[in-house]
DNA sequence: AGCATAAGCGGACTTTACCCCGCTTATATT
DNA sequence: AATATAAGCGGGGTAAAGTCCGCTTATGCT
């Protein structure tokens, strides 16, 4: 009898083939990004390209979504690991305030780089992905909580940080013209000016400080 | 010589059968909607049953969120109508941050009362339908002026506040069980007030009014 | 090592959004 | 009223998402 009082004990860590096969299909997917542009990267074309059968990808990302959800999980992971234990202002240590603020330009910042993908990573039938706002929503309502702001209202506000923090960019900015020439400043840093300024301007009065 | 200086002269008003065939899908649309809920609105199924050609319902509504966007858009023009022009708090003569609050309730409400639909009026490919925010923006964005907000970060602000308006509803809120049965009430009040009372202290802090 | 079993895999199949293009019909002009 | 012409209309065609199910293969047990 081994515990299945801990659920998570031993959730069958994965077939080694099938590991093999995410990282390929990982690879080929970023590369048909990178080629072609989120926009056209296909199921088929996906298993084609990556030399699997069809039935094989759906089974490791569920839908057209799931890749691109699974694909920014994979970038994401080194900034939630500054904002889990790296240095301040982002990480901890630093004042709650000041972490929103460099949270969200962090946040903006590699949704902006990441625009195509973010947006394909919404689904039609879904809520929204377990990947972004999986974390940013609980960490936001946290340095709200932090702070001392929210009070009764500490989960909606929350909520509508969060949407206002990433609305912007998955809502409402068109996709800006492909990648610019190598070396170039990319498009869209005026826009991430604006939002990280006027995400700060937000997070500062609604936590009262220095208005 | 007519005037063509004046663009807006006459963009052909819409022949007689053509509104007719919109008209008609609408409706049709509506029931359907009604019936079996926007998730099983298929383009087919739309023509068929409207007794239409295929190719009808894809020229007056370019897409299938196109049908949902003009759904929404039928829907709320009343409410447009006593924002533009009703009384006060949500008309035109009151204080600005009054007309702020108020217009978040009512455009909250809209949204959740039309979850499904305008859920559906999203469209994967566009940056965001035209008539949803079409006008939140502009009127957020005038009523922060009006108040004397934003200031140099006016057009960020309103857009960060009209995806903290809208987004919780549009991207992060799954779509709650259908039609209550008759007389109930909906299953979404409690979200609502929450939603709405956010708002209210999210405006307040912004705008310095009474934290 | 051999076996049982559950997970992985592939590709044919279905459904649906959206395109295309020739025919029909409303409206402007004479 | 007749005609020209641009808009409306229809339905067959394409491509892509997602499902199903039988075959294959890795892993745990003895």
């Amino acid at each position: 009898m081994d515990g299945d009082l801990i659920p998570l004990e031993k959730p069958r860590p994965e077939r080694a083939d099938a590991a093999r096969n995410r990282r390929l299909l990982l690879d080929t997917a970023r590369r048909m990004v990178a080629e072609d542009g989120a926009a056209n990267v296909t199921m088929d074309g996906l298993a084609e390209r990556a030399g699997v059968g069809k039935g094989t990808v759906y089974r490791r990302f569920r839908t057209r979504a799931g890749i691109f959800v699974a694909l920014l999980d994979e970038g994401e992971r080194d900034f939630q690991q500054r904002v889990l234990s790296g240095p301040p202002p982002l990480g901890p240590g630093g004042d709650p305030v000041d972490r929103l603020i460099a949270y969200g330009r962090g946040r903006v910042c590699f949704l902006l780089e990441h625009h195509a993908v973010a947006r394909a990573a919404l689904d039609r039938n879904q809520p929204v992905p377990a990947g972004g706002p999986g974390l940013t929503r609980p960490h936001i309502r946290y340095l709200l909580a932090q702070a001392g702001q929210g009070g009764r209202h500490l989960d909606a506000l929350a909520l509508q940080l969060t949407a206002a923090l990433e609305g912007p960019v998955l809502l409402y900015l068109a996709t800006p013209a492909e990648a610019p020439e190598a070396g170039e400043e990319p498009a869209w840093t005026r826009q991430l000016q604006a939002l990280a300024e006027g995400w700060e301007v937000l997070v500062r009065r609604v936590c009262g400080s220095t208005p």
